[in-house]
DNA sequence: ACGAACTTTCAATAGTTTCTGAAAGTACGA
DNA sequence: TCGTACTTTCAGAAACTATTGAAAGTTCGT
């Protein structure tokens, strides 16, 4: 028990649940966990079998983790079949997670934001400014929000702001694991 | 048209709709949109007027708005109405929902992902080695997240590193509204 | 250009979440 | 303590979302 493929359904199983959270599907969300978890890419057959789901279920999770950047679609050379090659470099997969979430949500967000702004600009009642004052407020932090996805996703933050934080973490994570030895 | 009405109306109705990116169930954001739009807080009876939904729908959202800390329930003194006030400081509310999600999620999340790191290390083989590599690399970074998070719910983050983003993408936007004029 | 080997699509089904409204619960004033 | 004026709960209905599997579409070797 507790053997690399009791770890594997565990993983796949927890990751599935997370991906409600984020609004993925959990059949997409496994499949990307189980990708992660084999040492090399698998085809369509492998998946069927390893997470019992059907073909067509495993032709769509590939499909909109390929949307995502999350894993590519490699063909052999002379084969018709296709392997999956989940990405590993997480940091870029996040990196495309931000730029589609901020292009869907924030910036139709902020665009309406500052229309509706602009409207209640032109209106004189106490309620319009009131709700003015307070659209204004959730502009101003949606605005940062937004630049600072966007910063991120021009590569800078994680080095940036990433790094001081880290270094105090992994002191305090040290601390914990040197305390048990 | 175009007067505060029909904008309070399609606000709500965006907001709702973005809800569902954020595991926020429509209801409950139109509940809390609307509430921001109006300028006193409001009985339960004007917003189920105003939303055109059922009193029981009311009560739900408004107790989850409650959890979340984005609403506060008060009673007048010789009443025995309660009103609904909307959280204004959203930063404040930003700082209930990250602490929350972090506990429901990346504490959980970190608290597994160790653990299997650990039950890995015990074993030799290859398809072992790899896949607690990747799990490493996971870790890495959702530690690294936690640890922002972390860091901006003692309250810091926004002023130490918003400022330096705000100040770029105030200028950016100072560019494009002079241009207009 | 054809047929085999494979993938993708999509209509139907299964499952899940959300909403309603009537019944139960609660707090206040008298 | 009782009655009233409200709020909350919850079982069931409605709406929505995910999954299946068979049919349609692709691609490659010959």
């Amino acid at each position: 028990m507790s053997d690399s493929a009791s770890i594997r359904h565990d993983f796949v199983q927890f990751w599935g649940s997370l991906g409600s959270y984020w609004g993925i599907p959990p059949a997409t969300a496994r499949v990307y966990a189980w990708l992660i978890s084999q040492p090399q890419a698998c085809n369509a057959d492998a998946i069927v079998e390893g997470l019992e789901m059907s073909r067509g279920a495993v032709s769509m999770a590939a499909r909109e983790l390929r949307d995502w950047g999350l894993v590519h679609v490699e063909r052999s050379p002379g084969s018709r079949q296709v392997v999956y090659r989940p990405e590993t470099d997480l940091e870029l997969a996040i990196r495309n997670i931000v730029e589609m979430r901020k292009r869907r949500e924030w910036d139709p967000l902020l665009a309406r934001l500052r229309g509706w702004i602009g409207e209640l600009d032109g209106q004189r009642s106490a309620e319009a400014e009131v709700f003015r004052e307070r659209l204004r407020s959730i502009e101003a932090l949606v605005g940062m929000a937004d630049a600072m996805a966007e910063s991120f996703l021009k590569g800078g933050l994680v080095q940036k702001l990433g790094l001081k934080v880290l270094v105090a973490s992994a002191q305090r994570r040290r601390g914990k694991k040197e305390g048990k030895r």
